[in-house]
DNA sequence: CTTAGGG
DNA sequence: CCCTAAG
């Protein structure tokens, strides 16, 4: 996965030409993506847990919390097996996993034989040229950047034809500007991440660079989910390690098989009656997907036929859309009481909340908080027990760390523990719209993390979400993956990026917070997704058509939309998402097609018209400069029209 | 699956 | 963002 882009630069010129017949592109076939990603499925065990705790509320918090969580998962399990059947027909692919939930995904293999037995197989062909790619990949990025820069500069224009280099005008600008491009991934990527975490597994560790080198990577909030592909990841465990690679295969697998599914099984149309919660993200998730796997296209209906015939249990608890994803969902105006009781169950829940505000009191009451999502792929063969069991681990594995609660309050992350509400600016009234909890697993240092703004478009119920760490236990490595998390996340703090890789799971907390972004916004179309728990049943059909939540283009996305397009030109998005989106997969390359539409407008509009977070002048000029040497590109292709134009005006 | 556009 | 027609 990562690191193919990178070549494009290398080969900048080519990827100049503005455009090439499909079939002289086809060949990306060798577009490296692989098949990372793991697949998750979410589960809603939070909003169980919540919904337990509330009613048992017990607990101060760790043990009991984790009691009840194992009887939920259990509950959850049954559930799931209840809908299993529907399930598996509307599977959510990671992506939606991703987006929703947000928490650690964790995907538990239980006999996982066969995937240990394919890794080699499914991956050798990316490993190798992953390998080789890592083992290039710095030096190479060098080199890279400047064949880039020496791309874009004057002199190579000149030498070039137009057509093949890219916006002439602009290649002053590229020029300076590239370096920028790649600041802005490595910052991320490369100084974020710990080295030392990392540093052990070389293999981890490159896929980051990688990818930040390939293409900016600007996505935080991942979804990634997908990047199971980079194995990575803890040194520490070696259990877990190994674990690992089987992991990734078998997500790999279990995606594609998932995707398949969607294509076979979902029929066209379906009553909004029968669809499950799933069917809600399916259709984003599986166009991300597709993206990815595109290149392996061969092995994908492989994959399909496979799945088809061994099918695997999968489970998601969340289904549901954002909406679902929810997290916990606080009602406004609830006694006080429950938030106590809520409180206590889990964690804490700041005392000052309570108390800071003397006469305001503060109610909340938290319906329900969600719970990680876990994606458990059994034979069919296992029991259910196994299932149960399975499961009841993985949960364990994540809330024995303990919970930490954090708030959030627009958004952003209240750190400072010692601050009364008021000073942290929570009043009574807004709080309700503008706070949020979320759970994460055991946060010794407590990182935060702060969300993106975007997040804060919350509902008028505050949701809270967990990310708790995700597990990668594997199956017996379940409890290790836990402790291995709780570290990550404590020590990673901002990551972005992924960490990693893809492969494997394990997300730095950053990137699971970022991840539970999803909680946030959770679009308040169903009422019922408050109730996120409920996995399922019933209602919730409405799902299906729901629409991706909103995710404005941040400006560092911005900036690396606008250098792709700058090199690559309009009209090949898919390159373009390719060259510097690979690793957001919520960013399809419709997507970006459509962001530069809009950013050409906004270029087109005054100031004080353009609306959400300010783009540098700077870029939008760079937009509409790259938009009229791309356009006039294009034309020249097709100069049919242009000579007349030319011959009227002339006449 | 990708593009290109309209909604 | 979504939906679709085209290719």
């Amino acid at each position: 996965m990562m690191s193919l882009e990178m070549e494009s630069c290398d080969r900048g010129q080519a990827a100049e030409v503005p455009r090439v017949p499909k079939s002289a592109r086809g060949k990306r076939s060798v577009r490296k993506k692989e098949a990372q990603s793991q697949v998750m499925c979410a589960f809603d065990l939070l909003a169980t847990v919540a919904g337990k705790l509330l009613d048992e509320g017990e607990g101060s918090a760790g043990a009991p919390a984790l009691t009840a969580c194992a009887k939920d998962v259990r509950v959850k399990q049954e559930q799931c097996n209840e809908e299993r059947e529907h399930l598996k027909n509307e599977v959510t692919d990671q992506d939606s996993c991703n987006e929703s939930a947000i928490l650690p995904h964790v995907v538990f293999q239980h006999s996982m034989n066969h995937a240990r037995n394919e890794y080699p197989k499914a991956k050798s062909e990316d490993q190798d040229k992953e390998s080789s790619m890592i083992s290039s990949t710095k030096a190479e990025l060098s080199s890279n950047f400047r064949a880039i820069a020496d791309l874009w500069s004057p002199e190579s224009v000149e030498a070039g034809d137009a057509v093949a280099s890219p916006m002439p005008t602009a290649a002053g600008g590229f020029h300076k500007n590239a370096p920028d491009m790649y600041n802005l991934l490595d910052p991320m990527d490369v100084d974020m991440k710990p080295p030392p975490l990392v540093s052990s597994d070389s293999t981890g560790e490159m896929p980051r660079g990688l990818k930040g080198v390939a293409g900016y990577s600007v996505d935080r909030d991942d979804d990634d989910d997908d990047k199971s592909s980079g194995c990575t990841t803890h040194p520490s465990t070696t259990a877990n390690r190994d674990f690992r690679p089987n992991c990734t295969a078998e997500h790999s697998r279990v995606r594609k098989l998932l995707t398949c599914k969607y294509r076979n099984a979902a029929p066209p149309r379906m009553h909004k009656s029968d669809l499950s919660y799933s069917d809600v993200e399916r259709k984003p998730s599986f166009r991300n997907k597709k993206m990815h796997y595109t290149r392996q296209r061969t092995q994908r209906s492989t994959f399909k036929r496979r799945k088809l015939f061994d099918r695997h249990t999968v489970l998601a608890s969340e289904f549901g859309r954002a909406n679902g994803k929810g997290n916990t969902k606080v009602t406004k105006r609830d006694s006080h009481a429950a938030f106590l009781k809520a409180n206590k169950g889990t964690e804490s829940m700041p005392s000052q909340k309570s108390g800071a505000s003397n006469d305001c009191h503060v109610k909340l009451k938290i319906k329900s908080f969600k719970v990680p999502e876990l994606l458990v792929e059994i034979p069919e063969n296992a029991t259910v027990g196994s299932l149960k069991k399975t499961v009841l681990e993985a949960v364990n594995a994540i809330l024995g760390g303990g919970l930490c609660v954090g708030v959030l309050h627009h958004g952003k992350k209240v750190r400072d523990d010692s601050k009364t509400l008021m000073q942290a600016g929570i009043g009574q009234d807004d709080v309700l719209d503008n706070l949020g909890f979320s759970l994460e697993p055991n946060c010794t240092h407590n990182p935060l993390q702060v969300q993106p703004p975007e997040d804060t478009s919350f509902m008028e119920t505050i949701d809270i979400t967990e990310p708790l760490a995700r597990i990668a236990p594997a199956d017996s490595s379940c409890k290790h993956g836990e402790i291995d998390v709780s570290h990550e996340l404590a020590v990673t703090p901002l990551t972005m990026n992924y960490q990693g890789s893809d492969h494997d799971s394990v997300h730095s907390p950053d990137k699971v917070y970022r991840n539970s972004r999803a909680l946030v916004p959770v679009p308040a179309a169903d009422p019922d997704a408050g109730a996120i728990v409920p996995v399922n049943k019933s209602k919730r059909s409405p799902e299906q058509g729901q629409r991706r939540i909103r995710r404005p283009f941040s400006v560092a996305e911005v900036e690396a939309l606008v250098l792709a397009v700058e090199k690559l030109g309009t009209g090949r998005w898919r390159d373009v998402k390719l060259r510097a989106f690979d690793n957001a997969k919520h960013r399809t390359y419709v997507d970006l097609k459509d962001k530069w539409k809009t950013l050409v407008h906004t270029a087109s509009i005054s100031p004080q018209q353009r609306r959400g977070e300010p783009v540098p002048q700077e870029l939008l000029d760079r937009v509409l400069a790259a938009q009229a040497y791309w356009s006039q590109q294009q034309a020249k292709l097709q100069p049919k029209t242009p000579p007349l134009t030319e011959a009227r005006l002339l006449t």
